[in-house]
DNA sequence: TCTGGGGTCCTAGGACCC
DNA sequence: TCTGGGGTCCTAGGACCC
């Protein structure tokens, strides 16, 4: 049967380690990443039981001699790109899951790469030569295992769990360990005597729908058993672009909370430019005091992904929001979801090109440039040719592109 | 308990269509 | 006109993850 072959390879405490890196002189000593909270600690902080996310202010009373550094978010991005190129040269089959974090599939690398540990060595190897960053992995049959045993082999270590020593390995563990229990999760089953994953698996399976809710207490009860039917997904996408602003004490004043949505409508219509998508829907979300959260979506009927137009549309849904309130809102997020990729518009802009792709990703790259908007794009070349947008991810043939941009006349 | 900013997924009700 | 059932989309809320 040989060894399972799903990975999980988790960059151990990166921002800290990052830091460590590039400035020497923090090797070996407690370092926080953050501002206000602890984004990131690294092992020497963690010794004193400084957690993230914590109040940078706590942190330092538990380790008073630990450094604070702001982040460098930008490297971050960077190395993190660098150690994805590194998991990919082992398989295809990579599904990143954050930052710092991806599942591989080695099934199809075995015979040209040797057994999933080691190429579970060979990465580790790679990653710490090539990029300088400690990177732990799990290996294991399912990807629910794989996480786990990612999480036991820090820091930087491998830990395998082989067919048929999964249950032993799972069982001992508390709940808290599971991937999908939280605080609110452990401590309803902690009201029923529920302590270890061990405890979950010997219950039915329907025991938990009262409180947990049908499809969690099964699912729940399923991976208590290491039932994970998820494959490793390779190519997917972010299925939604957001930003939010914390307001300290809180703004009561609409001409300031619409400065708040302009500024997050500039950053997300950036951002989803950059990536060549558009989003149809925006969803606001707002907190009060207490906390009280609050959300208020719209959906709009062609994506965008101009400032101009979210900025619009996120003002209406914080008048929506703040209808009625009088406490003062200390948060304010926004997210474009329903996301579609605007290489139509590539079609749109390539209308007397015999090569549309060729001409559609010259024009693409200059519309990147310039910063312009769909919408703007499509004041530009009118209403007609954007039918093509109602299908975005189906591609047009050549034949019926120009048809389409004939009709358009 | 709150402190941040970026996400994913699930549920449930209502509208609407066939 | 009422009766039924199934499916999809939208909106709002909540839990969880790094």
């Amino acid at each position: 049967m040989g060894e399972p072959t799903i990975l999980h390879a988790d960059l151990d405490a990166f921002y800290a380690s990052v830091e460590q890196m590039l400035d020497p002189s923090l090797k070996g000593r407690p370092v926080l990443v953050g501002g206000g909270i602890v984004l990131a600690a690294s092992y020497e902080a963690r010794a004193h039981g400084i957690r993230s996310p914590m109040p940078t202010r706590d942190a330092l009373r538990l380790c008073s001699d630990a450094v604070v550094v702001h982040g460098h978010f930008d490297r971050y991005l960077d190395l993190s790109s660098q150690v994805m190129a590194v998991l990919e040269d082992a398989s295809p089959v990579i599904e990143q899951i954050s930052i710092d974090e991806a599942f591989l599939d080695v099934r199809g690398s075995t015979h040209l790469l040797g057994t999933p540990s080691a190429i579970a060595r060979g990465i580790r190897a790679r990653v710490a030569d090539e990029v300088g960053l400690p990177i732990s992995i799990g290996i294991a049959s399912t990807k629910f295992l794989a996480k786990i045993a990612s999480a036991r082999a820090k820091p930087s270590g491998l830990v395998v769990v082989q067919h048929g020593t999964e249950l032993d390995f799972l069982h001992p563990l508390p709940v808290e360990a599971m991937w999908g229990v939280g605080r609110v999760t452990a401590a309803r089953l902690h009201r029923f005597g529920i302590m270890t994953i061990g405890d979950l698996a010997a219950v039915p399976p329907g025991a938990f729908s009262g409180s947990l809710g049908p499809g969690a207490s099964g699912a729940l009860h399923a991976l208590s058993w290491n039932r994970d039917p998820r494959v490793v997904r390779g190519g997917r996408r972010a299925g939604s672009i957001g930003s939010q602003q914390a307001l300290g004490r809180g703004l009561t004043d609409p001409d300031e909370l619409a400065v708040v949505v302009l500024g997050l409508a500039d950053r997300i219509g950036r951002r989803a430019r950059k990536k060549g998508r558009s989003g149809s829907t925006l969803t606001l979300r707002a907190r009060f005091p207490g906390p009280r959260l609050l959300s208020r979506s719209h959906t709009l009927s062609s994506p965008t992904s101009s400032t101009a137009a979210l900025a619009e549309l996120g003002g209406a849904l914080l008048r929506r929001a703040i209808e009625g309130e009088s406490e003062p809102v200390t948060l304010v997020g926004m997210s474009l979801s329903s996301l579609s990729t605007d290489d139509y518009l590539q079609l749109e802009l390539g209308i007397d090109a015999g090569d549309v792709l060729r001409a559609g990703s010259t024009l693409d790259l200059k519309r990147r440039a310039l910063d312009v908007s769909v919408d703007e794009i499509r004041e530009r070349f009118g209403r007609d040719l954007l039918k093509l947008g109602s299908a975005p991810e189906r591609g047009v043939t050549p034949e019926e592109f120009r048809r389409l941009a004939e009709h358009s006349d």
